[in-house]
DNA sequence: GCGACAG
DNA sequence: ATCTTGTCGC
């Protein structure tokens, strides 16, 4: 109907983000978080979508729930998917939350004891243009604490690659380490964390729901045995492994 | 025209 | 997201 039906798209969108933005909660909610070892978190979960090459709307979706402080796998759902949003930067969440909703869903129909305490997002939360990215999303549709954590750095709000940057990620020396990523208005959009003391690359943490930044980057930290945080890397191993095994490369 | 652009 | 193996270093 519309001659520019992806900028009405667009518009709808961005107050959708703002209307949900409201429900947002950037303050530790829940027991265990005030706690300096985490005690009684039992459960993190992760999720991500893994696509097929050279396919951009079957996709497998995927959620994980480990244990914590152990971070071994208890539940695992891979489910193939068909994507109906297109990818547009800043509204990722239209794309892959309906998905993500419906494994949480399933796992709380089917296996409610082991809904995880806390998920982790592949994408920014607070992060984001207008502050509401995918981890803040998922988070005030499920009602679960949630965290995002971005691999790449998002230039946004007055936040860029300066030089200034990138001294700051090299003066991180070891894994635990961050910095500030603040916002030209001066509000705090999240952190950069060195996750482990081997890797130099820092990951970018922030609010999604129900968690401060600082709990929110601690937690990453003691979930990361690697660069990406392990419920995370686990969701991304486990739906990858799923098309490889479901979708096998056609040639000799 | 050029650079940016979470996943 | 995906295209992609080996390789340098601890």
């Amino acid at each position: 109907m519309s001659a520019h039906p992806t900028e009405e798209l667009v518009q709808q969108w961005e107050s959708e983000q703002a209307r949900l933005r409201q429900q947002v909660v950037e303050e530790d909610t829940e027991y265990w978080q005030k706690s300096p070892d985490f005690s009684g978190l039992e459960r993190v979960g992760g999720v991500d979508l893994s696509f097929i090459k050279g396919d951009d709307i079957n996709a497998c979706a995927q959620l994980v729930v480990l244990s914590y402080p152990d971070l071994e796998v208890l539940y695992e759902d891979s489910q193939m998917v068909t994507l109906t949003a297109p990818y547009i930067a800043g509204f990722l969440a239209f794309r892959e939350t309906p998905f993500l909703l419906e494994a949480l869903q399933r796992l709380e129909r089917n296996r409610p004891e082991l809904l995880p305490q806390v998920v982790f997002v592949d994408g920014n939360g607070l992060f984001h243009y207008r502050e509401f990215g995918l981890a803040c999303h998922l988070g005030v549709l499920s009602g679960l604490p949630c965290v995002g954590v971005a691999k790449n750095l998002l230039q946004v709000q007055g936040v860029y690659k300066s030089e200034e940057h990138q001294s700051q990620i090299a003066a991180l020396q070891k894994g635990g380490d961050s910095f500030l990523l603040t916002a030209a208005s001066g509000k705090v959009l999240g952190k950069a964390l060195r996750s482990s003391d081997k890797s130099s690359k820092p990951v970018y943490v922030s609010v999604g729901h129900k968690i401060s930044v600082d709990t929110a980057v601690r937690l990453t930290h003691s979930c990361c045995r690697y660069r990406v945080p392990e419920p995370i890397r686990q969701a991304d191993c486990r739906s990858r492994e799923y098309l490889r095994i479901h979708f096998p490369t056609a040639d000799t």
